[in-house]
DNA sequence: TATTGTTATACTCTATAACTATA
DNA sequence: TATAGTTATAGAGTATAACAATA
């Protein structure tokens, strides 16, 4: 095998050779996909991601959300603001740092999220039907790899 | 082996298993990466991106430059202009169809190129150095598998 | 002093719709 | 009629900087 997996000889096929425009490609497709599952439900995916995580860690403060979300703090500000008002989360001040908002889900957001986590899943399936579980496990396994060793770069727990 | 790879059996896990979170949060990193390369350059992705199709379909024109980044014709007409503007590409009315805009590298643009395409495969050699040449290359097939499978939906040749 | 949420603001990316010139 | 490029415009997403409340 040579030094590089997949290096072409020449720049004419640089680009689908290279491992990070695989990988923009494959989440462009599978957003796009998710979305229309999404669109149903007036969300995006990361609205959807934001639930799951509240989901997740009930109490949560925005900060923590955003550092989950890989955004700055701001930028979750309009996002709990439109989950709020839709009554899907609340956003309390913490009784232990009551500079922070600790968020939960309402039973509406529990119910959307029990309505929308097994379509979401489905989409999944579909949409990674032409692999098998094998292969799944394995493609999972690589991206972790890869995510949780940049992963430490991002926590501050 | 359960149904589903790597299914959690609550909602608590559930944006790790999905392999387009995963996918999502690989390519960010990535692109984090590739970002600080092309700073140097006054670049973004996709413009790099652009500059090395053309380079691998000199006379392309914008609207299939459009479909190889996944973008409407609209998109793509400042990215063009501002390249042009730098002087890495030209910009001229096809004559086989005097609608058209067949573009091509500028010598600079070429120039660029070689400077920059060896900066961009350090980058991708540094970024998955954790993985064995066996591995990226199998990452890479299946990103392909999954990647060309969605293509045909964009492709209008 | 440092941190949390917020606000005001601006920037980037992208798409839609309408226009023009060619076909 | 249809297509290629363009323009004007609007929307989404994001970040930066400064502020008030709290630690």
């Amino acid at each position: 095998m040579s030094k590089d997996a997949c290096a072409p000889q020449t720049t004419k096929d640089l680009l689908p050779s290279l491992l990070g425009y695989q990988l923009r490609l494959a989440q462009l497709a599978v957003f796009e996909d998710l979305q229309q599952i999404l669109d149903d439900f007036n969300l995006t995916p990361s609205l959807f991601g934001a639930l799951v995580i509240v989901d997740a860690n009930p109490g949560l403060k925005q900060t923590q959300l955003a550092a989950d979300l890989r955004l700055d703090r701001s930028s979750v500000v309009p996002m709990v603001e439109r989950l709020v008002q839709r009554q899907l989360l609340t956003r309390e001040r913490a009784n232990s740092d009551r500079r922070s908002n600790a968020l939960r889900l309402t039973a509406a957001g529990h119910g959307l999220l029990q309505e929308l986590v097994p379509r979401v899943r489905d989409h999944e399936a579909r949409f990674f039907s032409a692999f098998s579980d094998a292969e799944k496990y394995q493609l999972h396994a690589f991206l972790r790899r890869l995510n949780d060793a940049d992963q430490q770069d991002h926590q501050q727990d």
